[in-house]
This record gives structure tokens, C-alpha cells and sequence, in this order.
DNA sequence: TTCATTCGAACATCTAACGTGTTCGAGGTC
DNA sequence: GACCTCGAACACGTTAGATGTTCGAATGAA
């Protein structure tokens, strides 16, 4: 709790003093300074004397602040996406942190995954029932998606029924997009091979575009989102076809 | 502590009641219960009513049973051959009890690591100098080590500077040798794909030989375990041209 | 250099979480 | 039907973690 404060807090101005955070979160300077540790380690904020910078440039927010945020309707959004899968089926999951909440519901289900970051792969590692597969590849610091040739390879010799996708934008106009190229090229390579294609992700991702194009709306199947989905968006999507799921 | 002496009353007895376990480490039934509840959802005994009932067969130990046996010496012999590698190599990491010692001595460290199981891989993940490829593969349950053809696709287009490795079994005589076959094939592959080869073992290990053949002792570089390991293993492994540095 | 400020190690305190034991009703087993 | 086992629920004690305070060292500005 006292972390997201900080953070917004960081987002809206340059340096932002210890004393003052302190007063914001109400506590002494010495547990923010503790907070400032984690949150630095994290790489969310940079420290220097006397105060803190935020290292969010705009673009890319890194994971560990992402899965915090929105946590309740993603964990709704998961459970929506799990209950769209059937037992026996061979699915992809993207290294989104809304996926992972979709990952976090399977723990308990005959599934065969091919988790597409080790936070996701992380989430099955207890589930008994699962049948796991790595594609391997580069692991992205912080982020943990795989991404690059080897990754890709793993798409030239397996098919999959579902994949289950996140993305950093979307729009029924320019599709699905990420921010980075390996990813981008990872999440289209999953797309081509698997049958049906469930786009997960929270409302606040519609209508951007980010920096990496992954394909059309066309090859998407169905889409999870929350209520807040911007109502012109989910029309388009709809007339394009494709099924739009509110939770 | 109450887990290890259960696990070892279990060893030697076929069934043995939840009244009895009580007895010997001295506390309530219920706590026994839930002693054994933890134990079987590691897959380290199954539950039967009024007892428990010991699900190792003796050939191969669980991974979360080995990791708490003889964590001391591990954690020696991961320091040290830590110390035997240089920064920026390329190093491959095997998925055993011991290595995964090795892993955790080297989160400050950079490297290029290639991890051979999910618990070496989660391992390094906050390790923001080692550059992390993952291989890709079937994950084994509990052991969550990689094994299949993805895995071995890896060391086709990869090569490395030091393969470190564990084993089930090791001898002067018939080499080092594993349970799984699929992990005995990834290793041998391992091995073929690296310029020097470190075994890390503890001594219990000297003189066994399990299952599958990974490959002869000509091709091991260095041989890392403890003092107790069997002189005459040591001499004959010596005369082989093998270095052996006892911890 | 000096002075003011910030930092973090060390200790004290408090709280929440966990482990443990007891009780008791439900569900098995003979 | 009698007996036993199980696990949920509650109570209790312990402990680890989080927080605040103090103080000496380190840092930066004048």
C-alpha cells in the first residue's frame, strides 16, 4: 500500500524528498528510506541524497510495479480466461501480469502449458496436473519473458489449441501491440501457431499502440476485459467478430 | 527437523501410524497430520487412514527431500566451485540439490548461465548481472529439471565455457550417472557442448551407479565434493588426470 | 576546512502470522 | 452400531517481521 503511494507520488513530480514522503505516507523518514531500498532493488525509482527519482520513463512500466496495480480486476479478468479453457487442452501463456492471474487459476487443472515467462512458469511449478514446457530463449531482466531464436523455434515444432495473450496496447484499429521487438515477435509466432487466440487484458490498454506490432484484430477469437472498456472500442471489436467477454 | 525424522521413520517401516509418529518426535497428532499433509503434497509419502505410508522406492529421492539432506556440505562445495569460475563465461548449471548451491553463490556474479531446472532458474532471477538463457524442454515434476529434444535442440546451436554438473551416481569406473534417462541424455549433451566439465557432488554419491550412462570420467575437468569422499575413488579418479578438491 | 544534513547500523517495541494443542462433529471402518 | 480417524474451528504461545528511535559515520555545500 505504502509502495503505490510512493510511486504515484513519483510519477507526478522529479525529486521527491524522504521528509516529504514520509509526511504523504505518515510514517518516520526510516521506513520510507527501508521502502526507497525495496523499490530501488525493484528497479521502480532511483535514490540519491535526500530524496527519490522515478526511473519510470513513460514507456515500458517494469513488471514488479505492474502486478501491482489493478490487482482485483485482473485476478477477475484470470479467472474469466480460465474458465474459457477445457481440460486436456494445450495452451499458450503470455508473460503479461494479467496472464499470470489467469495462470495462478490453473494450478488445479489438467492442462499441457507452454508459459511464455518464469513468473508464469513460477505460478504452475506446484500444479500436478499440469503438464509444463518451456520454450527457452532469453530470459528479459526483470520483465522474465523469454524472447528471441530460441524462443521462437519452440513455435516451428509445437501447435497449440489456445494462446493466451496480454499485450502493452490494443485497438480494434492497429490490433495488438508490445513494447519490445523480441516480445512482439515471440506473442506473433505464438498467434500463428495455436488454433484460437484469447486476448486478456485490462481496459486501460485500449486504444494504445504501442512501439511492436503483433498482428491484426482479425486472428484474435475473444477478448477479456473489464466494464470500463471504452464502449466505441468493444463496438468495433464486435462488428470485426470477435467476442468481447466484460467481467 | 520433526519432517527429517519422519521421513526417516518412514524409510525403514512400511506403514507406520500417525499415533506412532506422535510418539517419536514428541508432539500432538493433529500436528503430525499436518506434518504429513504438507509431506505428501511434496510427494514424499502417501496418506492412508490412521497411518502414512513411504513412496520412496529407493531409486530415486524426491527433490524436495534431497534439497534438506546435508545442506551444510552443499553449500561448501557450491562456494567453491563458484570460485572456479571466471566472470563472463558462459556456464551451464545442471538441476541437482548441489548445484542449485552453486546458483545461489552466484546471484552477484557475471555470467552468462544456461539453468537445466526451474529451481536453479528462480534461483538467478533477481541477478541483474547474469545474463539468464533458458533451454527450453518438458519440465519434470518436482524435480522441475528440463529434459526432451527442445532441451537438447539447445546445445546444437550453443556453446559454453563450463558445464557444471551433479549426478546420481559417480565412479572412477563407470563414470557419472543419473536415474532419468531424458536428464541423462541432456547432460551428455551438456557435457558435449562444453569446453570443461565440473562435477559437484557430495560424497554419498562416490561409488553408486544409477540407471542412465551420461558419459566416461576422461571428459571431467574438475571433481568438487567433501573430505568423506572414499580415498581410493580419490586416487583412482587422480590417476585419471582428474583434479579432485575436497571441501 | 567546517557545518549541516542525510544515511544506515543497532537496538527496542509492537503487531501480525504461524505453529501447536484441544475440542468436537462428521465420516469411515470393522 | 461401536469404534476410530479425520479435519475444521478456536485458543494459546511463540516468533519473525515491520516500525520507530538513537547515534555515529559519511556526504555535500559553503
Amino acid at each position: 500500500m505504502r509502495h503505490e503511494v510512493i510511486l504515484q507520488r513519483l510519477r507526478q513530480g522529479e525529486r521527491v524528498a524522504v521528509g516529504t514522503l514520509a509526511e504523504i505516507v505518515g510514517c518516520s523518514e526510516m521506513t520510507v528510506r527501508r521502502d526507497l531500498d525495496v523499490l530501488e532493488r525493484e528497479g521502480l525509482l532511483r535514490r540519491v541524497r535526500g530524496a527519490a527519482v522515478s526511473t519510470l520513463t513513460g514507456e515500458e512500466t517494469p513488471f514488479a510495479a505492474r502486478a501491482k496495480q489493478r490487482l482485483e480486476v485482473k485476478r477477475r479478468i484470470g479467472a474469466a480466461v480460465a474458465g474459457l479453457l477445457d481440460d486436456g487442452e494445450t495452451v499458450v501463456l503470455d508473460g503479461g501480469s494479467t496472464v499470470l492471474e489467469v495462470a495462478r487459476r490453473l494450478v488445479d487443472r489438467r492442462l499441457t502449458v507452454l508459459p511464455l515467462s518464469l513468473h508464469v512458469a513460477d505460478a504452475l511449478r506446484t500444479a500436478n496436473q499440469v503438464r509444463m514446457v518451456l520454450p527457452g530463449g532469453d530470459v528479459r531482466p526483470g520483465e522474465l519473458a523469454f524472447v528471441g531464436p530460441l524462443t521462437e523455434h519452440a513455435f516451428d515444432v509445437m501447435r497449440f489449441d489456445t494462446a493466451v495473450l496480454g499485450a502493452c496496447g490494443f485497438s480494434a484499429r492497429t490490433g495488438l501491440s508490445a513494447h519490445d521487438l523480441g516480445e512482439g515477435a515471440v506473442k506473433s509466432a505464438a498467434v500463428d501457431a495455436s488454433a484460437r487466440v484469447v486476448v486478456a487484458i485490462d481496459s486501460t490498454k485500449f486504444g494504445r499502440t504501442a512501439f511492436s506490432r503483433v498482428g491484426p484484430v482479425e486472428r484474435v477469437d475473444v477478448v477479456v476485459t473489464d466494464e470500463a472498456a471504452p464502449e466505441e472500442e468493444v463496438a468495433r471489436l464486435r462488428d470485426a467478430g470477435v467476442e468481447v467477454r466484460l467481467v
